[in-house]
DNA sequence: GATGCGTGGAT
DNA sequence: TATCCAAGCAT
């Protein structure tokens, strides 16, 4: 007789039931493989799977292991993340790959402890890789993992407090199936997907409303406590298209910086009560050396980032006749390209928008 | 431990 | 339109 705690819960007994019968077809789970289980968890790090669905399917097209990947540009790289956000993951990915196929012989590591040690991977990721693609009993604890017990056991103290995480972690923990975490993991995080939502859960539908805790005190809307949010700032930016010789400039950022590796129409924030021509020609200044002269607006563009927003003007701007040649003091590498060209630069959102906005009204042929 | 890091969809 | 938020990680 087994008198270890390998007895399944009752709670983790029924959600396994519903899982057999309602999991979700995606795409990742249908390569075995840890490579595609840790491309999908990395994608998926705090985007939706309707998101990350064609980026992973393009992905593994482009990019089938992890020999493939590690050969890789990092403008290639970049490039198939683009519109993802968070590039950073795109450019430690890479980078991990390129370490694995050194240190482990192109293998991903199966141990938690050395998964964490590789660029982009945390404990979520860790734990994720070590349940789904080599089924260790560990726990990747996400945010719908959370919801869940949070609700299930009505804890009213605020995700993010390390109380809260470690009494989740051990919640969790607790009813974890010995030998079935990776149906575990999914089953949780399919019902937090389907049934168990932030907003509007369907608890007539749940397999575990029995045993919620919130369901029957009427707080489940109020669950989990989400920490107080900061209000958020705006910013006016302005963007330089600079022209020379037929010729249009970008710049490609820093790495370590917002939309870090990414190519940009270069420019900056507009100081209090500055004229936009004013500062465009500053940020050109400070940023590549040269002075400018100002020309037609080409558009306005209004995006949210996750902890600002921006307004951005950009401007067809051309070089002074005295300027010296614009150089990457701040930037890591300048192109001089063509609308055609800008398809194979890896961009933001709203650089990306300027630059199909030349493609398609046409390039402005001015003559210099 | 707090902050910085994207984007698109739902409400 | 504004807000919320979605399978976190690095510093």
């Amino acid at each position: 007789m087994d008198t270890s705690q390998n007895v399944y819960s009752k709670l983790a007994d029924n959600l396994l039931a519903w899982y057999a019968q309602n999991r979700r077809a995606l795409p990742w789970r249908d390569h075995p493989d840890p490579y595609a289980v840790w491309i999908s968890e990395i994608m998926l790090q705090q985007t939706r799977v309707e998101s990350v669905r064609p980026y992973f399917e393009r992905w593994m097209a482009h990019f089938p292991n992890l020999a493939t990947l590690a050969a890789a540009s990092k403008e290639e790289v970049l490039r198939l993340w683009e519109g993802l956000g968070y590039y950073s993951r795109a450019l430690h990915l890479h980078r991990a790959a390129q370490i694995i196929c050194e240190r482990y012989d192109g293998q991903l590591p199966h141990s938690q402890s050395e998964l964490l040690q590789l660029p982009g991977i945390g404990p979520y990721t860790a734990a994720a890789i070590a349940a789904l693609a080599f089924g260790q009993d560990a726990i990747a604890l996400d945010g719908n993992l959370k919801r869940i017990f949070a609700r299930l056991f009505d804890v009213d103290t605020p995700l993010g407090n390390a109380q809260t995480e470690k009494c989740l972690r051990a919640l969790t923990q607790a009813h974890l199936p010995h030998g079935k975490a990776g149906d575990y993991n999914q089953a949780l995080m399919d019902l937090g997907a389907l049934v168990c939502t932030p907003k509007n859960p369907q608890c007539e539908r749940c397999p575990l409303q029995q045993g919620c805790l919130a369901l029957a005190r009427n707080t489940v809307h109020l669950r989990p406590v989400r920490p107080l949010k900061k209000r958020i700032p705006h910013y006016d930016v302005v963007a330089a298209v600079v022209m020379h010789k037929q010729h249009l400039l970008l710049a490609r950022r820093a790495e370590d910086r917002l939309l870090g590796g990414l190519w940009e129409f270069p420019g900056g924030k507009v100081r209090p009560k500055e004229p936009f021509e004013h500062a465009l020609q500053r940020e050109i200044r400070e940023e590549l050396g040269a002075e400018i002269e100002v020309g037609a607006p080409l558009g306005t563009y209004r995006h949210a980032f996750t902890h600002f927003r921006i307004t951005l003007r950009a401007y067809l701007c051309r070089l002074q006749a005295n300027s010296p040649l614009p150089q990457a003091l701040e930037h890591t590498a300048l192109a001089w390209v063509t609308p055609t060209d800008c398809a194979a630069y890896p961009m933001g959102k709203v650089d990306r928008q300027i630059a199909t906005h030349l493609l398609e009204e046409g390039f402005p042929l001015v003559s210099d």
